[in-house]
DNA sequence: AGCACGCCGACT
DNA sequence: GTCGGCGTGCTC
């Protein structure tokens, strides 16, 4: 007998190709199994779809295709199951991507390069090894599983909220309320009642967070031992990423712990998500399929069944929304909507211990000599932490030395020639160097059009002022009188392997006395004995074109400030404190981070979405372009924009749309980052009240451009961006 | 998406 | 004379 199965291979979205295709088989193989087929000259790895008995007769109007063959399919693991295929389903039409490219990229690689036998090998070494480590129950080590903190009142409520409710959960609580031990309570009540569940923990980057690891392995390894335990993330080599993804398929890994390519691992026995720091931008995936892996963690949970708990002090405003009632009502204008509450909030405001909240200072940079980089009370607050033996974080979230060099007789600045950005200029390598192309050049030794010999500095970055504190703390030594110690942690300092990783446990041993950095160190890192907390040129955000700039400068600061006085035996008979240097010292959004205020600072942003209605008020999608000019990237948008009026004029006419404006076309604009790489860049907004609508229309949109497809030549490369993160 | 075929520029 | 650029077209 002879089968025909439908596959889902790694095609690209916007084609003919972009559905399941038929191969013939001799077995019906079930629907999520793993096979090998040929494309064209290839051998490609694909999942089965569906299957059917083969039509010994072709139809009138279906004309004889010849399919190929499949060449073999995986034994030993077995399918794929309904909920991961629905997840994959989901995704795809959501995203607007291939269901195939959606399917083969959330499998592990080496899938694709190893044989079914060598499959079949790993599979079987695996499972023996599991067994042997499952045996040899370590009873080495200092392993204190007993050794469970006692529980805060707070805390107390939220496992009860958690168990006795149906979520999904916005745990909202203050860092170093414990939301970690809520995390690990969850999973021992999950593995308690049933030790088959499995859960899934996601963290934004694995690698800024090690102490969640740690605390998993600590709290689990006895009860789970070495395999039942497994991190997914892009730094792991192929043959880690297959082991975890086989250990996480055979139901062997209780525990996933990964970035948001985890929200993909097949875990036929999963009955828990949890997001951590749901707010955190790399939740949202920049290339392929751009999908949220938080908002798929709430719905890969309603179809698994399972609860979900999405955790943050600072929750991103769409979860915030979700979790009230009822709209707040500030301003004369806002409307005070009842809705539902989606998700269920758990309030954690409490931190644990001693640890006092951070306490805020604002310095009016208006009143300080102009062009101050750091001014005086910062400096002389530095001054007195570091002579009592506390450190220091200092956040600037721009590389490098000077972001422009600029002549005054002329005007000449550093501008990439290729993109729509200035040079900066690094000093410890006297490099002019683009950040978006990588374009690097010697710094000019003179102005290149006139000749000037003196070029001016326009702005500063972190090694300006590492070099700046430098020079002004020279003489400041420390208790025993030995000299202080600065440190620098950003893209550049940390390009080889483990340079970070040793950088921060440099901090940690307490060698470091000011640990200046970009962003990348206000994430998860516990500085135990920083005791304050300084952010620098943090004006650009409040008025960015990007709407969401605010909100995520808030989420930084308050991050931020929530490293500082973190050590529960660090005597800190003063609240550790948050230095802002501002223009704009009267911002509201300052007054919220004193009161240490994120309901009042989330509503009142709330407010302002619904007065300009942006989301979560209204949903978005995005199309991009790209063009070696940007009229033709344009030229094409306008086409785009074209044929979705015609389309939405259709879809209302069919009664596919109500009446009224649901779908509102924008014009196409260029994008914030106009040219990179001599590449021009343009981008038309799409929006609706609808998310509903919006998918549907956009559905069709995409129907209708696949039709004309070879029309679209002026431009490069085009994307859909669902639910955009910048604008 | 890959991968081939195919037709024009600078090199062993 | 070949190597190799990326435009065009095809893959069940």
């Amino acid at each position: 007998m002879t089968y025909i199965l439908q596959v889902l291979v790694h095609t690209p979205a916007h084609s003919k190709l972009s559905g399941p295709l038929s191969y013939t088989s001799a077995l019906p193989l079930a629907r999520g199994s793993i096979v090998k087929v040929p494309l064209g000259k290839r051998e490609v790895l694909g999942v089965v779809y569906g299957h059917e008995e083969a039509n010994t007769q072709a139809t009138q109007d279906t004309p004889a295709f010849t399919y190929k063959e499949i060449i073999s399919h995986t034994t030993g693991l077995g399918p794929l199951q309904e909920e991961w295929l629905q997840l994959v389903e989901f995704t795809s039409s959501y995203y607007q991507r291939s269901l195939g490219e959606v399917a083969i990229a959330a499998l592990p690689a080496q899938l694709k390069t190893l044989t079914g036998d060598q499959i079949q090998k790993r599979v079987d070494k695996w499972q023996s090894k599991h067994l042997a480590s499952k045996n040899a129950q370590p009873l080495d080590e200092t392993v204190d599983s007993n050794r469970t903190p006692t529980l805060s009142a707070e805390q107390k409520n939220a496992l009860e909220s958690i168990e006795h409710k149906q979520g999904p959960f916005l745990l909202f609580g203050a860092t170093g309320s414990g939301k970690t031990e809520i995390y690990l309570k969850c999973i021992e009540a999950l593995l308690e009642q049933d030790p088959m569940a499995q859960a899934l923990i996601m963290v934004p980057e694995i690698n800024l967070t090690p102490q969640l690891e740690n605390r998993i392995r600590a709290r689990f390894k006895v009860q789970l031992g070495l395999g039942g335990i497994v991190t997914m993330h892009s730094e792991m080599t192929p043959a880690q990423r297959l082991n975890a993804w086989m250990a996480a398929h055979l139901g062997q890994a209780k525990i996933v712990l990964g970035t948001r390519m985890s929200i993909f691992s097949s875990m036929p026995h999963l009955k828990l998500i949890i997001v951590d720091e749901e707010h955190d931008p790399s939740y949202k995936q920049q290339e392929g399929a751009r999908y949220s892996a938080r908002d798929l963690a709430v719905y890969r949970a309603s179809i698994n069944k399972c609860k979900v708990i999405l955790g943050s002090a600072t929750p991103s405003l769409e979860s915030w929304y979700h979790s009230l009632a009822q709209l707040p009502m500030l301003n004369s204008e806002a409307k005070n909507i009842n809705k539902r509450a989606r998700y269920t909030r758990i309030e954690m405001p409490t931190r644990i211990g001693e640890a006092l909240l951070p306490e805020l200072k604002r310095v009016d940079m208006n009143f300080q000599p102009k062009f101050t980089r750091l001014s005086a009370p910062l400096v002389n607050a530095i001054r007195e932490k570091i002579s009592n033996s506390e450190q220091v974080l200092i956040l600037l979230n721009r590389r490098g030395y000077s972001p422009v060099l600029y002549c005054a007789s002329c005007g000449w600045k550093s501008q990439c020639e290729q993109c729509s950005a200035f040079k900066v200029f690094h000093k410890a390598d006297r490099t002019l160097r683009c950040h978006h192309c990588g374009d690097t050049q010697k710094v000019p030794r003179q102005c290149p059009t006139c000749s000037n010999q003196d070029i001016n500095m326009l702005g500063i970055g972190t090694e300006r002022i590492e070099e700046t504190l430098m020079e002004s703390l020279s003489d400041l030594r420390r208790k025993d009188g030995s000299e202080i110690q600065i440190l620098r942690i950003d893209a550049d300092s940390t390009k080889t392997k483990d340079s970070l990783k040793n950088q921060l446990d440099l901090v940690h041993s307490g060698a470091v006395d000011i640990l200046i950095g970009t962003q990348m160190i206000a994430k998860g890192h516990d500085f135990r004995r920083v005791s304050m907390v300084a952010a620098l040129e943090v004006d650009s955000a409040l008025f960015s074109n990007d709407f969401r700039a605010t909100e995520r400068l808030f989420a930084l600061l308050m991050q931020a400030a929530g490293r500082a006085g973190r050590d529960a035996s660090f005597k800190a008979n003063k609240a550790p404190e948050l230095w802002i240097q501002t223009f704009t010292p009267q911002h509201p959004i300052f007054q919220h981070l004193k009161d240490h205020d994120y309901p009042g600072f989330a509503n009142a942003q709330l407010n302002e979405r619904q007065e300009a209605n942006m989301p979560p008020f209204c949903s978005q999608a995005l199309i991009k372009s790209e063009s070696r000019t940007q009229e033709n990237a344009q030229k094409f948008l306008n086409e785009i924009k074209a044929l979705a009026l015609e389309t939405i004029h259709s879809m209302t006419q069919r009664q596919l749309l109500p009446m009224d404006e649901h779908i509102l076309i924008y014009s196409p604009i260029p994008m914030s980052m106009r040219k990179v790489a001599n590449v021009e860049r343009a981008q038309l907004l799409i929006e609706s009240k609808s998310r509903k609508f919006l998918q549907n229309f956009l559905l069709e949109l995409k129907e209708r451009m696949s039709l004309n497809h070879q029309r679209y030549t002026t431009v490069q490369k085009w994307v859909i961006d669902i639910d955009p993160h910048t604008l």
